[in-house]
This record gives C-alpha cells, structure tokens and sequence, in this order.
DNA sequence: CTCAATTTCATACGAACGTATGAATTGAGG
DNA sequence: CCTCAATTCATACGTTCGTATGAAATTGAG
C-alpha cells in the first residue's frame, strides 16, 4: 500500500495541505456554512473531487483544518506549564506564570498562523454541532490542569468562582485574538507582545479580586452538549 | 393607506413579530448561513412569500432581529451611566459602578431572551459583513462614552491600555453571555445576578490593576472593516 | 516496460438556496 | 354590497449546494 507519491519537483506544496490552507482562510473568515467546496477547491487551485477524496467530507475537512493548529497549540501550553512547574522545584508558580502558560501559546499560533483567530473564535464561542465532541476532548483536560494549577497559587479563591474566572479571562483570549488583525497586532511583533502582556495583567489581576463569597453561587459541570440541524 | 388590519382576535401575535422571534431562536443558533429562509418560515407558521413581503431580503431580516434587541440594550447601557452620574452628583464614580453600567443591561436583556446570546456573541465577535456598519454606529459612540467615564475613575491609566482592557472585558462579558445557557444560569435569577457580580469583580479587577507602561504599544483606531463575499 | 495503486478530473445528481411573481384572501371604509 | 389596499399563499425561476461516479492521468515498484 503506497502512500505520497508525488514528489516535489513539480509540486510546492501537495493538495490535501493546499486545501488545509484555503479551508483555514475561508472558513475563518466566512464560517462552516459560508464557505462552498467549490469556492475551497478553487481558490486552493485543486479539483472539487480532491476535497471529497483527501478528506471524505466537508465537516471532516472543517475538524481537520481547525485541529490542525488546536491540538498543538494546547499541547504546548501544558508542555509550557510542566516546565515551569519543572523549573520551580515545588516553589509555588506566580499567578502570572500560569497564565502565560495559558496564553502565550495561542498568542504564537496566532501570529504565526494569520487565519487561526477567526476559526478559534468561531469554534470555541459558537461550535458548530459535529465539533463539539473532540473540542471538549481536546482543552477539557487542558482547562481542567490549569484550574488546578491555579487553585494551587490561589488557595483562599473559591473554586466556583475560580472556574468561572477562568471562563472569563477565556472570553477575553478569544476577543484579542478575533480581533487581532483589525487591531493591527500583526504587523509589529512588539506590539503584539505588548498586547499578550497586557492581557496577562488584566487577567492575572481579575484572578486575584478578592471575593466576597457571592451566595448561591454553584456552577453545573460545564457539559452538556445540545444540537439540532446537522 | 390603511396600516394593520389582522386583529388579534384569531392571532395570537402578527405574521412579521412571529418572524422575527423564529428568527432570534434559529439565527442564533445556526448563525446567517446556516438557517434557510423556508425552515424558518415553517418553524413561524407562516407563508414563505411573508419573508419578503415584511422584511425584503434574508440580510435585512437578520439585521432586524439583531437590532429589535441590540438597541434598546445598548440605550439602557447609557441611560444607567447617566443616572448614576446624575445620583454622584459630581463625585467620581467608582470603577465597579460604571462596569455594572455596562454589564447589567446586556445581563438583563439576556435574562429575558434566551436566544440573544447566540446572537450577541456571533455579531460581535465575527459581525457578517452587511451588519458591520450599523453595529458600528450603534455600539460606537457608546464604548467611547464608557471609555471616557473610566478615564476619569482611572486617571493614572494609560488611554491605550484602558481600551485594550475594554476589549479584554467585553471578551469575558460576550463569552458568559454565549455560555449562559450551558452554564445553567438561566434557570434561576440568583445564578444569574452571582454571575454578574462575579464577572463585575473580575473585569473591575482588571481594569485597575497597575500598568507598569508597556513599551512600543501603540493602538491603531479600531475601525477598519474588511469585507468579501456577499 | 508493465502493472497496480494513487491521485486527478469532468460530469452529474437531487436537494436546498434566496427571491420574484401574480393570483387568492382578508377586512375596514364608502 | 362594493372597493381597494394590505396581506397571505402557491408556485416557479435560476443558482448553488455537498457528494457520488467512473474514466483519465500519474506514479513508484518490480
């Protein structure tokens, strides 16, 4: 059973990744549902049979082309947390630490990847129904060692409300990055080293607001997946 | 030219408020792309051609929608602030004052339409392109006046930074909203106003955390809309 | 060179899309 | 009762949708 055959002479890059990369652009910026294969293969420069035959289907092709940049992303914010773990010898980690352990990731992938905000922002805000399941598999843990880690730096925080927090400073991640290239961040990466620190602060200092112990507070599991259509 | 004739003797509610309520459910939801304009005449009960007749096209429909609630949440927003000016008399608000100026409004209108949140969050953080203008219009002058009101609780804050937190809250505030039904907080006021006092905290908290004057940042003007397709 | 697996490509299918059209239906005023 | 504007309704238009099909082309191994 022979895989890649076609070598790169003729070829820069092969169609399943053309595809990848038009499908990230166009689906960010236009949705699951507003984007044609037709206008995806064409734009890609590749036969609209690629797409069904690389990738099966469209929603298939829409997992791939967001898990793509997710999943290493949220690999490297745990691997970026055991290091500092690592690095501080069972000294308890700042506050600020593990939240650039949580942000400084994406905030890279971001740069790097100028289509990434929008599908980020689409798929963590709104998930369309078919992508809830390996979403919540892939940053459900991820999300969960953070709020240990932080419960650990903040032991007098409500664990509710810390979770809730964590949801918060989320929100603010996905504006920044949704919003990254009308504000301009990508061009300079000073500022968008300025803006990851800012967010770090702010974050950071919502964190630490001292709470009053709010009553009758208490938070569901944080599942429950609903859908129709699809 | 007589005006509305059906009375409301057989009909419950008219043809074009029956539309728009279908509209809210399903649009936010499945967003502009993803709900046809026969589903969702048949989940109104009414006749497809009605579509037309009272809204002329699927993109005025949606934007109608949006705004029948957008509006008059956005109005409240600033009639809270200038009633609490008025009430200071002159005495610097505090900063948990004029955020709960802008959160408690949106809480409220989310409160009473579970379906506004879907919108709220799809429109504001990826706006299609045929809203983007009148969302500007709308939402605009209002972020500036709040700006200007946390410059003066604010004093020692750099105007850039404040913007770019205003951005980070207004994350958190679009990421509860769009969760509020995951999160259960719809079944029961006291979640909800908890919840509210908690991301009041949080954002507050990040707002005046000191800013020890980020180099090289420097905010382009936050407009600049960028648009293909449609 | 041959062969078989892999990949491309043109084409077609039925369904759903947004919108337009014009005929029925409705109900208050003359 | 008749009129006429407002509204409802059935139907049809051209287009685009996602996917399936099978033939052509390409490729590396033997």
């Amino acid at each position: 059973m022979p895989a890649k055959r076609r070598d790169q002479r003729e070829q820069e890059v092969a169609t399943s990744e053309r595809l990848l990369d038009t499908a990230e652009r166009l689906f960010a910026e236009f949705g699951f549902d507003g984007v044609g294969m037709r206008a995806l293969a064409d734009e890609a420069g590749v036969n609209l049979g690629a797409t069904t035959y690389h990738y099966g289907s469209k929603e298939k092709l829409y997992v791939e082309t967001f898990m793509r940049r997710f999943r290493p992303t949220n690999a490297a914010r745990l691997e970026m947390l055991q290091r500092a773990e690592k690095l501080a010898e069972g000294r308890p980690l700042a506050v600020e630490t593990i939240v650039e352990c949580m942000l400084r990731p994406p905030f890279m992938t971001v740069l790097k990847y100028p289509n990434f905000p929008g599908l980020l922002a689409r798929n963590l805000f709104m998930p369309p129904a078919f992508l809830r399941a390996e979403l919540e598999k892939e940053q459900g843990m991820a999300l969960q060692i953070f709020a240990v880690a932080l419960a650990k730096a903040l032991p007098q925080l409500d664990p509710q409300i810390l979770q809730l927090r964590l949801i918060f400073g989320g929100g603010s991640l996905l504006m920044v990055a949704g919003q990254m290239t009308r504000l301009g961040l990508r061009e300079s990466p000073t500022h968008c080293e300025a803006t990851l620190g800012a967010l770090i602060q702010f974050i950071s200092a919502g964190l630490r607001a001292e709470s009053p112990t709010i009553p009758g507070l208490e938070l569901p599991k944080f599942t429950a997946p609903r859908s129709r259509r699809h």
